[in-house]
DNA sequence: TTGTTTGCAAACGCTTTGCATGGAC
DNA sequence: GTCCATGCAAAGCGTTTGCAAACAA
């Protein structure tokens, strides 16, 4: 994984600093989290004593223009970063923050798009909200209500 | 449209005041745009002069709290608005900022997801993002460019 | 050497908050 | 009359920027 992203850095000619290498470590390391900038950063900061958050915000935003790892926003949350930069479904609780990869049972058709709205589609991003059993259950929401807050 | 949301605020107990009929009004009106806050805001101080913009976003946070309206929120823009609270897709220009809907040819199963992940799903948000053609000829982007900026 | 990357601090933009006043019901 | 809604100003927050110094290639 490591090794992987390196090898797309070299060749978009990207440097590779030791700060980069932490964050990366970082990025490898809580990949499962899709952690936030401010994770990546502490987290990164164990190995890069010298590490600066705008460090981490100016390869996070290097790393993610060049498609090596994917940017991923929220409504209710900090932006959170991630490997895997094929398409799939996030599902999102909102309640522990955590983040679940889900396979689409279905092709994400972009062509489909394109013929019929003209529209040339570069990205996409398709997230499911909501809550995890386990906060379901301490938050004591029944299933039927589809409602609020 | 319009006499709907009023009817389902009064079912909320939510007052009518002659601003948040302002708004009413802005975001009906502006309904293709997905407007953003401001532009909310703009067009509804027309004709209510002394509506402020705190009290747009306290109106519209209302509005999306009791699912009267879809709150959007994006990486590189503001946060929208849009009256359709079912899902379905949105077609984001990245660089016209118009938004398109689009009607998903399978359906959105939560029901898929709960059974999977033991996952309940609250809300969904489907994203494509691209250019528009009117964009992609002025911006000279050739189809086959999959890549950066 | 050369252009990229770094780190600091300050700014940014959108959104939220606290709180006193005003107004819908 | 009661509680919700409003408007102002200020703060909040994550993120971005400007710039000089440091450094990878």
């Amino acid at each position: 994984m490591k090794a992987a992203i390196l090898e797309k850095m070299k060749e978009r000619g990207l440097k590779l600093t030791p700060q980069r290498l932490s964050i990366i470590d970082a990025l490898v390391d809580k990949a499962l989290l899709h952690p936030s900038a401010d994770l990546i950063y502490h987290e990164a900061k164990k190995s890069a004593k010298s590490l600066s958050l705008s460090t981490v915000y100016a390869t996070l935003g290097e790393l993610s223009k060049h498609r090596i790892i994917q940017l991923l926003e929220f409504d209710t949350m900090e932006n959170r970063y991630e490997l895997d930069v094929t398409p799939h479904v996030n599902v999102v609780c909102k309640e522990c923050k955590r983040i679940l990869d889900y396979e689409l049972p279905f092709l994400i058709n972009s062509q489909a798009v394109l013929r019929r709205l003209r529209f040339f589609v570069t990205d996409s991003r398709f997230d499911f909200y909501g809550y995890c059993e386990k906060c379901r259950n301490r938050l004591d929401i029944p299933l039927k209500n589809q409602d609020l807050d």
